[in-house]
Formats: structure tokens, sequence, C-alpha cells
DNA sequence: TAAACCTATATGTAGTACATAAGTACCTAA
DNA sequence: TTAGGTACTTATGTACTACATATAGGTTTA
């Protein structure tokens, strides 16, 4: 009951002035490019401190939405939309449904990028899948193991050709190794990588997406017991 | 050739106190509730004027990295890994190469959850898809048909019961706005909303995988022109 | 003993001052 | 005339000081 009750959100000034910069951005419709008025101004026009004001441009620039040049002033600049992923993807300060949430993630991934791995695979990207396999087979140490699960499924999201995609999934890796060593490995899959390689090369996509979700089956029972 | 050289990234002395207290959190181990130094104290040992270090300290606030209150000084908090993310994604902003990166994500998404969906779907949730689909016959006006679009699918992303995929989503549709406003819809999908909540009601998670696919069929068939 | 009050302290905000880089315009010399 | 240099101007970057404000924690008082 009163524990529902979140105390309200005290904003400080800088808060506010992130907010009306925000608003003042998308309001002009600036577009990247674009300058914007001097700190001296926009301190003025918002009636605070160039100390406040400065705080709330830093988290811009931070974010990549704003560029900043001694004397030019400040440009609009598109961010990228990763980097400020990136930024809080710490798992130390996760808590576990969160982790478990990007898990599933991971899963969604693999599962449902079947069609993309098929319209822009080349012969290229399944030469290096079956290098990358052929060191499977003395993978007794469980270091070499997860190493070789990060370069084949690494693999995968390159070949989708989505570079948002594949940045998406180095960031997450960090998260993906804490939950693999969570012992759910009792189930043995009975899809290996060479399996899948050879399906990738040979096989339609319907069999691979079949293939995919069988290799992936021990985490995916994982999930049953949430 | 000499376009590919960007200039060299000076960082300012707030970029590098940022990093610098980022590698503070995970050299020490901090975890979630422990305190740091005031910011005197930090400012002292960083050699940097409070000033610099506020600026710092704003960004990791905005994150929400740490949460500070008088008197008490500064703990360490779990960010919600979604709210950096929610800052950026202006689509006026966003360059056109990541915007179909992310429609490309949002299909991999879609054609990934059905194991999702059939193991957390309740009756409830398909009793909700049905109310959902009752409406789309009158769907003709373009505003009601997308309306109609978002509320169907952002229903299947509620049933994966995985909050941070919904979210995603939610925050992901301006986007997807954007990219079905691109008129590639003259191929008509052959599977529609009604179809789809019939299979998952009553059809194995397979056929539901087809069906799927079939539907978003228009979209995976634009991908190709890419 | 409990309520009211005080005090020390850490953050929040403002203002001033100066350093630094980078445009701009002017000026000189070949 | 023009290349190249010089001085000036301006916007951001950094530092320092001062004070406001909230509050944890101790002290006094009824």
């Amino acid at each position: 009951m009163i524990n529902d009750l979140t105390p309200i959100a005290t904003s400080t000034r800088a808060d506010i002035v992130e907010i009306r910069i925000r608003e003042y951005l998308s309001n002009k419709k600036l577009k990247t490019g674009d300058t914007l008025p001097t700190e001296l101004e926009l301190a003025e026009a918002l009636d605070v401190s160039r100390n406040v004001l400065r705080e709330a441009l830093s988290r811009l620039r931070m974010l990549g939405l704003i560029e900043t040049k001694k004397k030019r002033g400040m440009v609009l600049s598109a961010p990228d939309i990763l980097g400020s992923f990136e930024r809080v993807l710490n798992p130390q300060l996760m808590d576990e449904n969160t982790m478990k949430d990007i898990f599933e993630l991971r899963l969604v991934l693999e599962l449902g990028m079947a069609d993309l791995l098929y319209l822009r695979k080349t012969d290229k990207d399944i030469a290096e899948l079956e290098q990358i396999v052929k060191k499977d087979k003395n993978a007794d140490a469980e270091e070499f193991r997860i190493s070789q699960e990060i370069a084949f499924h690494g693999k995968l999201y390159e070949i989708t050709g989505n570079n948002t995609l594949k940045r998406f999934q180095t960031m997450l890796m960090p998260i993906f190794g804490f939950v693999l060593s969570n012992s759910h490995h009792s189930i043995k899959s009975g899809v290996s990588h060479s399996d899948l390689v050879q399906i990738l090369k040979n096989g339609d996509r319907d069999s691979f997406s079949d293939a995919m979700r069988e290799h992936l089956r021990p985490h995916i029972e994982f999930l049953k017991e949430r």
C-alpha cells in the first residue's frame, strides 16, 4: 500500500532545462546541422545560471545530440542511438528481471533472424562460419566453449547485414555470458553449430529456423522455469 | 580518401571525468546502494573544479546511474536501461540507415517471438486480441488502420510478458510509423490479424510462425529492395 | 521519554574571472 | 593583386567563491 508510493521526483534546474531544450529542439523542428543560440543567450532566456545550463548541455553532448566547437557555437547532430545504451549496460547494476528480459530478447532475435540470413548470406560468410566451427571439436575447456559461442553467433548477427543489430548483440554479450554461466546446460542441444552451418549452406530457410530452434532448445526450456 | 579522416576527438575535462568515475565504479565493484565520495572529495581527487565534476555527475544522474540527496550524498543506483535509449530516439535526427536497421529489427522481433507467445499466452490475452480485431473490418481510413496495427502488434508484445521488449516496441513505434507510411503496401498480405488470432488460439506454434511470416510478407519483400 | 530545536554538512544555484580556440577583418610585402 | 601574417572578437572551457537549501544527527527542553 504505502510502499507503492515513490517519492515525488523533485527535479533540479538542470533537469528542467534539459527538458526545455529538448522541447525547443523539436518545437522549432531543428535538424542535424542547425545551430543553437549561445550559452549566454540560452542561460538568459531560461533564466538560469550558465552553470546549470552547462550541466544540461553536458547531458545532451554526452548523448551526441549536440556538438560544440569553440567560437562556432553549438550545432545539432545525429546521436548514436546505441551509444547511450552502452553507457548503462552494466551487469553489475542490472536487476535480475531486466537481465532475464534481455536474455529472452536474445533468443527472440536469433529465432527471428532467419529471413535476414537467407536474404544476405554470401559464400564468403559461409566459409567463415565453417572456419569458426572447425575449432569446435576441441572445445573442452569452459572458457573456450564460450568464446566459440560468441564467435559463431556473433558471425550470424554480422551476416544479417544489420549494423545496429550486430552492435546491439556485441553490447549484450556480457549479459549473455552471465546467464550462460548459470548452469542450465543439463539439457544438451541436439543441433550443433556445425549442423547449422550445413543447413545455412544447403538447406532452406524453414529447415534453418527449425534447426536454430532446436539448437537453442536448452535455453528455451530454461524460460519455462521462470 | 581524405573524407574518411574524421577530426580527432578532443575531449573536455567533463568527458574524461565521466570516464574516470565510470572506471572507479567498476574497479571498486560498487553495487546498487553503495555511496560515493562527496563532490568536494571527488573534485579534489580528480583535480578538477567542482564545476566540471558536476557536469560529469549530471550525465550519470540523467542516466539514472546515480541518485543524489542533499546532505546524504550520492548513491549508486540501477539505471533504467531503456530510459537513455528513449532520449535519443528522435526520428527527426535519425539517419536513414539506422531507421532501416530498426525497421528490420522489428521484423526480426515479431518473427522470433512465437515461442514466448505460446509460453505465456492466456485466455484473457486471446479475448483481448479478439476485441481488437473485431474493429478491424471497418478499417478504411489510413489513420485508423495504423492505430489498429499498433494496438494489435502492441498487444502481442505485451503477451510475451517481457516488459523490456514491450517498452522497446513502444519507443520504436514512431519509427515504425514512419516506415509504414513509406508506401510499400502494394503487396497485400494473405494473412489478417483475425487469422493470426485464430491460430494463436487453436493452432500450434509452427503454424503461427508461418502465418506471422506470411502476414509480414509485404515488409519482408520490401527488404529485398534495399 | 518524546517533541522541539540546533548544527553541521553535502548538494543546488549564482556570479565572476580568465583561458583557449577559432572565426574575421585588416594590413603588409612580394 | 594576392598570399600570408597580425590583431581583434567571440563562444566555449575551466576555476573559484559565495550562498541557499535540505536534512541527518545530536542536543535541549517540557
